[in-house]
DNA sequence: TTTGTGATGACATTGCCGTGACAATTAATC
DNA sequence: GATTAATTGTCACGGCAATGTCATCACAAA
């Protein structure tokens, strides 16, 4: 996962020793973490950042994990909110819902499952903002729901994984510079390295794939010292 | 709880607090509810993911609820609409609606008959499902209510629970690329954790079951680093 | 018991990615 | 301009992780 936009989470949890484990577990998964130990803190906390989940215990001091939500909720903050409770009562779950949860976890539960909920739940978050599914540039089209891709002569191409990514990282971003560095980052992450020179081996995948003439490329265009810069519509050259 | 059978609906409902009453109450029941507070938003949501029902009001902004049906209708969007319009508004166009699969319930109106009214359109689509339950592709049909198939060869299949399942979620997004992940969280849920593997060797079985060559599968693609995507018609070469 | 499903591990195989070499280009310095 | 250094374009090859495939085991149901 990427560090450059990486999913913040509260953990809202009085029993320390859980909650520096599950803390733990999910730094190592590369979330950024913040902990509050009672209700109040959480909220206080929760209005004054912005997370992308928060993470709470039903049972914690001076304000329950309900009420804290309920009073989010009214607070107008839209975090989705995974439960923490001890029963695995059907009508916890409901008043979690009620009080504008997302999802209900029951303890003791398996550390495995919390990461596959946390992961669910951020996904489909994501989805909501995610950008456009097709992008057309130049005549060419690329659907990266499906990795198929149609330029501007007509040839079908179907994209690889890591073409696709570094495609979306540079079009989330067009006309801005994007460095080398900002790439690595959120293709591979922080913790893998490929050479820098492996980005430009992929540009020059690409740029065959869609531009008229790679020679003279009206989308993928170089940025010399610092990384590449993509543009929908071809530039209009300058005459000096 | 069973992601694949939980129905899905979207409320389209710009009053927040009507909203989340009728959610929490749908949610109550068993339903996934999803909200969108206009007609654009609403729009989009439903072309992106998949719903049972939308429950749209009339009286939204930026986009009325009737174009924004009409505008789902355009687009291919078959699911059913149940519109919440003001008592005594005698719109030629809702009336119209009323042929089409389409209800409408005039506000204010009890919750009781909303929710009976949910639960009979859901019955209704349910059963116009149940006979459309059958898939075909490739001169392979498969049936989902009683996990028989007949493959391309006049061959006769009984497909496993598992076998099915991954079948159906690949195929409720044909074309699409589904990660692994997603395939876990559906099939599996998130209390069971079988190694991915496990995953490529269902889809080795499907392939054997249903594909004329299983070295150049034309239904249930590998997309490397991700998971499979899986095409009703053999795709088009791609020219390199 | 038998039977069948599904999960796992071992091994073979594939194809993508990463690297390095060299050419081409740009920038920098004289 | 000329020369040099630095950066990028381009290509081809090899490694290795991801996947294909098969055999086997655990487990539940009949």
């Amino acid at each position: 996962m990427n560090q450059l936009n990486a999913h913040r989470i509260l953990i809202v949890e009085d029993e320390e020793h859980l909650a520096d484990g599950i803390r733990e577990n999910l730094q190592a998964k590369g979330y950024e973490i913040s902990i509050a130990y009672d209700g109040q803190e959480a909220f206080k906390i929760a209005t004054k950042e912005s997370f992308d989940l928060i993470l709470m215990d039903v049972m914690i001091p001076k304000m329950d994990g309900l009420q804290t939500c309920e009073e989010l909720r009214k607070n107008g903050t839209q975090t989705p909110v995974l439960f923490l409770t001890v029963k695995g009562d059907p009508e916890d779950r409901i008043r979690g819902l009620e009080a504008g949860g997302d999802d209900y976890l029951a303890k003791p539960f398996h550390l495995k499952e919390l990461l596959l909920r946390v992961a669910a739940i951020l996904r489909r978050a994501n989805w909501y903002n995610q950008t456009k599914v097709i992008l057309n540039f130049g005549g060419n089209e690329v659907d990266f729901q499906t990795y198929h891709a149609r330029s501007w002569d007509d040839a079908v191409h179907l994209l690889t994984h890591k073409e696709a990514m570094i495609l979306k990282v540079l079009a989330e971003q067009v006309g801005k510079i994007v460095p080398r560095e900002d790439i690595l980052d959120k293709v591979w992450g922080y913790e893998v390295f490929p050479s820098t020179r492996t980005i430009d081996n992929f540009i020059v995948r690409l740029r065959k794939r869609f531009e008229k003439n790679v020679e003279v490329p009206e989308h993928f265009h170089t940025v010399r010292g610092v990384g590449y810069r993509f543009t929908e519509q071809p530039e209009i050259p300058q005459n000096d």
